[in-house]
RNA sequence: GGCGGUAUAGCUCAGUUGGUUAGAGCAGCGGAAUCAUAAUCCGCGUGUCCGGGGUUCAAGUCCCUGUACCGCCA
């Protein structure tokens, strides 16, 4: 049995996902354990809210609550639409737990001591009002060479020049508006990157079965420039991670935190930490630790190609630095871009379709459907209502919910409600079996190369070969002249809609509960023989016709909901 | 500005290391069937593979260049 511990890029905390979020990270992650689970493997599949920063202060801020008390409630409702999308993670962590600022004082105290840390001292804004250092983008002034007002301290939207906070005429805090702002000498800690060049340049070259996508983001930032920059991993901020050198104090550093993008990815491993304190699991290090049962554990990240830098590089580094032997992850699986009706989805524009939002219009395996066959793999793609409302119409509910419906209702007409018996297996029984084993093996061999579109398109297939059979056996007509043949192919079809339900599940694990229950039966054993599978409800045994399994979105509600989210979100 | 990605049928997308007449699903048209959520099945695709150059016996596939769209710039 193989072992895969997967997890998802952790969603930032500040807010409700859009489905380009999802689709880039949490869903295929939750398609992958999924689908590793039903072939019978061992999973640990974690995923986490990203707590840490100025984003969730000014959040919290704008909320008027702590910020603590912000993350606990933000946490909960992503916990829950989370649920809502039937996201299988073991567990659901978050970066703001004990668990995950003691590993990450471990991990920066022991880089520390490899050498791996240097301190540098910069200028940066401070805001006398707001009594903190800003972050550049949240200082804004007047471009020096545009003269747009309203440029940021990065870089000036306008004429797009990239700036320093300290080039902005009459500078003001973002946050609170005041102009009172100063430069202060301030002292960070900075991770030498540049020192794990070469090792890192070596494991990305030998990473050849990777997606292109990620390792020309990993070549680009190893190579461009001046090479693979050391990074910063301190701020002057109150919510974070306090730094320490471990279990000391680090002299110099009293009221700094790490830097988000340092303790986020640490919070895989702590999620892990978590899960066990959670009563779970007992134990985490046979995940983690390859000197303590992890050397067989095969380990993917899964993540939109904005992350792609801290996963190939930064934390590797981490883990590297380290010196410690954790497990190192094995297969990147990185997704472009969801667009939504001509542009980007944005959550700071609340522009597109929101996690909650789509549950509240339809159940998730409508969305999980669309969005996993069309996942943004090769290169960004488009969600458009028509696309949507076409797809989910043709795929869920005419071809495998008619399917269902069909044969259900044939039988329960025909010879009642129970697998009927009688009739021998010819040629067409023989054609369908041969053509399932091909497909199902070809499906196989796309989920575990996570081959997301593609392994939905051969699953659609595997539902099409199903009509087909129906259509070439026609039980309608040989029940008039023969009906212990009729008998024989209704019992196939009646065998394929469990065959179907479990196959299905990774995609849309409602219909497979629902499939089932109607079937009646439990047996959820993946199809390694296809013939036996086909046999898995015998004569005699009793099933009920389902309710419709995917009832049609008419034009009315995709008119109605065009119009809903052709604007932003308040 | 720098860097990266994308550009293939009306739509959404496949096209492996360059190799015969460029494919799938949807939409559209025609037919069959009538068990079913008017649901299914079969048949039908000449599309300057974004433009222009080049390498090659051979390029959607490699190189150069132009254009458009998108993203990133910590």
């Amino acid at each position: 049995m193989a072992r895969h511990l997967i997890t998802s890029a952790i969603p930032y905390i500040n807010g409700i996902k859009h489905l380009g979020n999802l689709v880039g990270s949490q869903l295929p992650a939750d398609l992958f354990a999924r689908y590793q689970r039903a072939r019978g493997n061992e999973v640990l599949f974690l995923c986490s809210t990203d707590e840490h920063g100025t984003p969730a202060e000014l959040a919290a801020a704008k909320a008027d609550k702590p910020v603590a008390d912000y993350c606990a409630e933000m946490w909960a409702v992503q916990a829950k639409i989370a649920e809502g999308f039937r996201l299988s993670f073991d567990h659901f962590g978050r970066s703001s737990s004990p668990e995950n600022h003691k590993l990450t004082q471990h991990f920066a105290g022991r880089l520390d001591d490899a050498g791996l840390i240097r301190e540098v001292s910069e200028k940066q804004m401070f805001s006398n009002a707001d009594g903190r250092f800003l972050p550049d983008r949240y200082i804004e002034g007047t471009c020096p060479n545009c003269g747009f007002e309203d440029a940021r301290g990065d870089q000036c939207d306008n004429c797009t020049k990239q700036l320093d906070p300290t080039d902005l005429i009459n500078p003001r805090s973002t946050i609170s508006g005041s102009t009172d702002l100063e430069e202060r000498e301030t002292k960070h800690l900075f991770l030498c990157q540049s020192q794990m060049r070469e090792k890192l340049q070596a494991w990305i070259d030998s990473k050849t079965d990777w997606p292109i996508l990620t390792t020309s983001i990993a070549n680009k930032w190893l190579n461009d420039g001046d090479g693979l920059q050391d990074r910063g991993i301190t701020r002057d901020l109150d919510w974070g991670v306090p730094v320490m050198k471990g279990d000391d104090v680090w002299p110099g550093m009293e009221g700094k935190v790490f830097y988000v993008w340092f303790d986020a990815p640490i919070e895989y491993i702590a999620c892990s930490q978590e899960w066990v304190g959670a009563g779970k699991g007992t134990d985490w290090e046979r995940w983690w630790r390859t000197d303590k049962g992890a050397d067989d554990v095969t380990y993917t990240q899964f993540m939109g190609k904005d992350n792609v830098p801290f996963h190939t590089l930064s934390f590797p580094s981490t883990i590297l630095g380290s010196g410690e032997p954790w497990k190192l992850v094995d297969y990147i699986k990185s997704f472009n871009y969801l667009n939504y009706d001509g542009g980007q989805f944005s959550t700071s524009r609340g522009r597109g379709v929101f996690m909650d939002q789509a549950l509240e219009i339809l159940p998730a395996d409508y969305w999980r459907w669309w969005l996993l066959s069309h996942a943004p793999e090769s290169s960004d793609s488009e969600f458009t209502w028509e696309n949507f409302q076409q797809s989910v119409n043709k795929d869920l509910a005419d071809v495998l919910g008619n399917f269902v419906s069909r044969v259900t209702k044939f039988c329960r007409s025909k010879f009642g409600e129970e697998v009927p018996s009688g009739g021998v297996c010819g040629e067409n029984e023989n054609a369908l079996i041969a053509e399932l084993t091909t497909r199902i093996r070809a499906y196989e061999d796309h989920m575990a190369a996570m081959e997301v579109r593609k392994s939905a398109q051969e699953l659609r297939a595997i539902w099409v070969a199903g009509n087909e059979y129906l259509q070439n056996a026609a039980p309608w007509s040989t029940f008039k002249e023969d009906p212990e043949t009729a008998a024989m192919q209704i019992r196939l079809a009646l065998n394929l809609i469990r065959l179907y339900a479990v196959l299905s599940s990774p995609f849309i694990p409602d219909a497979k509960d629902a499939l089932m229950a109607a079937m009646q039966t439990t047996d959820e054993s993946w199809p390694d023989d296809v013939p036996a599978a086909l046999e898995a409800l015998a004569p005699g045994h009793a099933f009920t016709v389902p309710d419709v399994t995917f009832r049609k979105i008419t034009d009315e509600e995709r008119e109605d909901w065009q119009a809903r989210f052709a604007g932003t979100r308040d």
